[in-house]
DNA sequence: TACAATCGACAACGTGGTTGTCTAAAATGG
DNA sequence: CCATTTTAGACAACCACGTTGTCGATTGTA
């Protein structure tokens, strides 16, 4: 089929259809009250969930070191999303938890990618939209949430 | 429609795509002799094209500030993509090019793509990829190719 | 009880991004 | 024609995020 599309588009349609919907999920959620969060912080906020979570645990749930994952929480701590504790049963570990503000961040992100869903299911249809889904679910695995993008991306070895 | 996906599935999906098809061209691409590719690097080296560019315009077209596209430059000179050259024109500027391996490692990319596509049609079909590719071209903007994306994903401002 | 494994913290380093400053060369304008 | 502005590229300082290596403290286990 000489009039397929040349491979290369398919992934940088991908990857424009996903920076689309965060930047505009972010200029939202700046204007709701959270200017500061960074795409990254939604996945690993999400990550971290409502039960809470150590940074080992987080580490390896997202695919980076413990060191990393401490580093990413420190930021996230300075910014009043998460707050540390101590495990009452096991003194090494130190529990993460998402603070008032961090669950805020999360219900507001959830309400706004539905938005952005709803307004492309306008532009090309219900079920263009929910085929595009269900063939993307076919394509990629099942559950994998990697979040090492920028050393990914560019290259820290 | 509450049986429609979460909105927060789409982003992931999208996310997910396009690391899968770029870690499979990389391991393909490592064993065709080029295993110290980057991600990025693909995309500047399509940036750069076979004309050359600077590094100026280069980050121009990139996002990015011309001192970033530098040490990008840097960094694929160093690996030996592409050589820098003289401008008989202006003295201000260097030109750079891809070197032969640059576009060795182009033109096997190309290749790599296209058999990852002919893969996923083979999956879910020519037909229903063909939609997918149209939907994303509708729901995507036309000229865009940001590569700020360890920055922009991780936050440097 | 001695030993191994785990957690969190710290240090050192590499990579990519930013802004600011500087020199040289080109474009602009009076 | 010359003075001024603009542009390209190099350099430095700095920040964010990733890595590996090391360490003390605590827990699990042979």
């Amino acid at each position: 089929m000489s009039s397929d599309p040349p491979g290369f588009e398919l992934p940088l349609r991908l990857f424009l259809g996903f920076r689309t919907l965060v930047d505009e999920l972010h200029a939202e959620l700046g204007r709701q009250g959270h200017p500061d969060l960074r795409p990254m912080h939604g996945f690993v906020m999400q990550a971290i969930g409502t039960r809470g979570t150590t940074a080992a645990e987080l580490g390896r749930r997202l695919g980076v070191s413990k060191q990393a994952a401490g580093k990413t929480i420190d930021t996230l701590e300075g910014l009043g999303y998460v707050e540390r504790g101590t495990d009452p049963g096991d003194a090494r570990r130190k529990i993460v938890r998402l603070s008032e503000r961090g669950v805020d961040s999360l219900v507001r992100s959830a309400r706004i990618f539905d938005d952005l869903r709803a307004r492309w299911a306008a532009t090309i249809g219900e079920d263009r939209l929910h085929a595009l889904e269900a063939d993307l679910r076919t394509l990629t695995p099942p559950d994998y949430f990697p979040l090492d993008v920028p050393g990914w991306f560019g290259g820290y070895q």
